[in-house]
DNA sequence: GTCTATAATTCGATAGAC
DNA sequence: GTCTATCGAATTATAGAC
């Protein structure tokens, strides 16, 4: 290994460091809560390095909430459980191994900063949607998707965000049963009783 | 009128001012996004005022984000459409006459801010969770509000904070039909089956 | 590649004149 | 009762030494 490769790899991790100090910071504090400062300082670096490596706290924001839904292709011939594995596969994004994740960053900033609402908009529009559509068809994907949505984002709110303390001790069997017969209905209904 | 009258009445009135200019700022932009001097600004006075008339800017959102929930009684008689009729009042608790009120601040700012998060759960727990408890009994009745409040916040983020087009277009009715039914579930199903 | 020092704003809050 | 002027702290971002 020449000394190139070491300053590259040390860059690196510096990079990383910076990188994971905000996701966490973001996701516990949101946008406005967590500053330049208190990132670098988690990081064990600079305020200085945090800019000179990511551009500005905005483009370090944006690359901390950049992250994919990766819905696993639901097909149609699962349909009847279709809802409870939606259910699961979201709680897998936010208790799985890797949480504490960009969605947490971007719906805790949602809430106050347009550009995170924007970007969870467009993961509605590019994600979800198509997504329920392959599942129930492209009639009333929309609105079918919308619903789903209300009650997904509700419970990462109060599960998560809120804590309200009921949800919070509630098993995941149990939300699992219960929020993916609610979803189940809303896949199920005709789309002309929509 | 006297010279005393005079000013106590304009006090009130500026006094009102500051608050109709901080609930409008605070629903708007939450907590951290609405500055002292905005809000100032939109009321048409100096910033020291706002701070004289309300000591500072916590207490001031204290105020601002102040409210009763209002649930109108359910009795046992109504059961069976129970449902629509408690989404039928959480959207005119949003689109209604004062629409941009108390609970838009709070939930705008709950997100990132641990004191609203906290009103968030107090009116959880003193108001939602007893009022489902008067319709369903007292067993189960934390659960069954638990999963209520995440289909009815979730809407609420969906549909007046983070603007998803779907369900931003959605007409009162459907939602109240759709949503509905998904409440009455929660409400219907026998305790030992939570 | 990293840090010191600091510029340029913006914030909430205060003191005191009128 | 209202405003001017300003303080002290915090913010993001930059310039330049090492």
């Amino acid at each position: 290994m020449t000394d190139n490769d070491a300053r590259k790899s040390k860059s690196r991790r510096t990079r990383e460091a910076i990188f994971i100090a905000a996701r966490r910071r973001f996701a516990a504090h949101g946008y406005d809560g967590a500053s330049v400062r208190d990132i670098a300082a988690d990081a064990g670096i600079d305020p200085a390095l945090v800019i000179r490596y990511f551009g500005s706290k905005d483009a370090l924001f944006a690359e901390a909430s950049d992250f994919k839904l990766d819905l696993p292709p639901l097909d149609s011939k699962m349909r009847g459980r279709a809802g409870e594995y939606m259910v699961q596969n979201f709680l897998d994004i936010w208790e799985g191994p890797d949480a504490g994740g960009a969605f947490t960053v971007l719906l805790r900033s949602a809430a106050s900063n347009e550009a995170a609402a924007a970007k969870l908009r467009e993961v509605f529009a590019t994600q979800v949607i198509p997504s329920v559509a392959a599942l129930a068809g492209t009639e009333g994907a929309q609105q079918r998707a919308g619903l789903i949505t209300s009650h997904m984002l509700g419970l990462a709110m109060s599960r998560y965000i809120l804590k309200l303390p009921p949800v919070v001790s509630m098993p995941p069997e149990m939300i699992v049963t219960h929020v993916g017969r609610a979803i189940q209905i809303y896949l199920d209904t005709p789309s002309d009783r929509l």
